[in-house]
DNA sequence: ACCTGAACACCGTTCAAGT
DNA sequence: ACCTGAACACCGTTCAAGT
């Protein structure tokens, strides 16, 4: 119900009370299955995030995996209105995983790949990831709730990024992947 | 004053009432001087911002801006508590600008490379760096208020990456910095 | 085990009216 | 130009009490 709302009416109006009315019960009811409204926001996210979980991995190298996860994990955030927002308190407060962590280490190693740096290359993706489809769902409510009067926005920087976000996403995935490629080689080489 | 206040209790407690409060005033007298508390908030972010464009970037190659600029973003953040997610959301809502695109962009012509790269590198940084202050900076305040009992967290995740938040994160840049060298000599050479 | 009812201590914002 | 006073329409959370 808590997802449905999100992507009905955005995480503002996501309220413990507007939840409660939806349900048919009172918003004190709500108590007793969640401690607090962030724990229930991070139940929302780990829903959120589930389908990362059963992509499968196999047979990926480790520069197709982080490009593939960065994109999956940006479908999964554009799935629901606000979801990024969401995500990235949820994430940041420590009360949901890094929903591509698992599968970066994985591919990593069975690659040869260090853990340390596999697990800078994952933290890259994710607070990349999510940064920029927060920056992007926010600008895409933002121009929906009338604020498309002037073509171009406030700042020169938004006017000049013309070309698609799915593009610049995944040349700056591709950047990110090149950057880690980098680092492998310079350490020891690719099998150890 | 809202500088301050933000500091000493944290964004939930910068509050329009409590800020009037501490200026001795009523809290609609805010609303003479800014549309609305969102908008104040985009003040502070830039005021927290402001030290980097003072940053000379004279003589730096493009690998050695990255992290300079990075590396100092992550300081101006760490300046006051809760600095990350404020800005994070001023960032995302469009009401301040991207604090390293101009300096990373100007490197970037300077040596030939192409916009279109720099604009991405540019956004990597900000959003990586922005997403991973904010995860310390909330570490730091959760474990600051109490929930120190357990010395390693209920993540697995962090346990394991035990090492320093600045070790880590520079590392970060360089592989930042080392995608945005392969994509700028698999484009064309260093001058063109 | 699960929910109600009522309260507590707050929010951001508006707007007539003052000086 | 700048602020007050009072109100409006909300919040998250707690807790005794019900079934």
């Amino acid at each position: 119900m808590a997802l449905q709302l999100l992507d009905e009416y955005g995480l503002p109006d996501l309220t413990m009370r507007n939840l409660a009315t939806a349900l048919g019960v009172q918003p004190s009811a709500l108590y007793w299955h969640f401690p607090n409204k962030q724990a229930l926001l991070a139940a929302v996210s780990a829903r959120i995030l589930a389908p990362l979980a059963e992509l499968p991995i196999e047979d990926l190298g480790v520069h197709e995996a982080v490009r593939v996860l960065g994109a999956r994990l940006r479908n999964c955030l554009l799935t629901y209105r606000d979801a990024s927002e969401l995500v990235s308190s949820s994430l940041s407060l420590g009360l949901v995983g890094s929903p591509v962590r698992p599968q970066v280490l994985e591919v990593a190693r069975r690659h040869g790949v260090p853990d340390a740096l596999s697990e800078v290359a994952a933290e890259v993706l994710v607070h990349f990831t999510v940064g920029y489809v927060f920056h992007e769902q926010q600008r895409r409510t933002a121009d929906s709730l009338g604020l498309l009067e002037a073509s171009d926005s406030l700042n020169p920087e938004e006017a000049v990024a013309a070309t698609s976000d799915e593009d610049s996403f995944a040349k700056a995935l591709t950047m990110i992947a090149d950057g880690l490629d980098v680092s492998v080689t310079r350490g020891a080489g690719p099998h150890g």
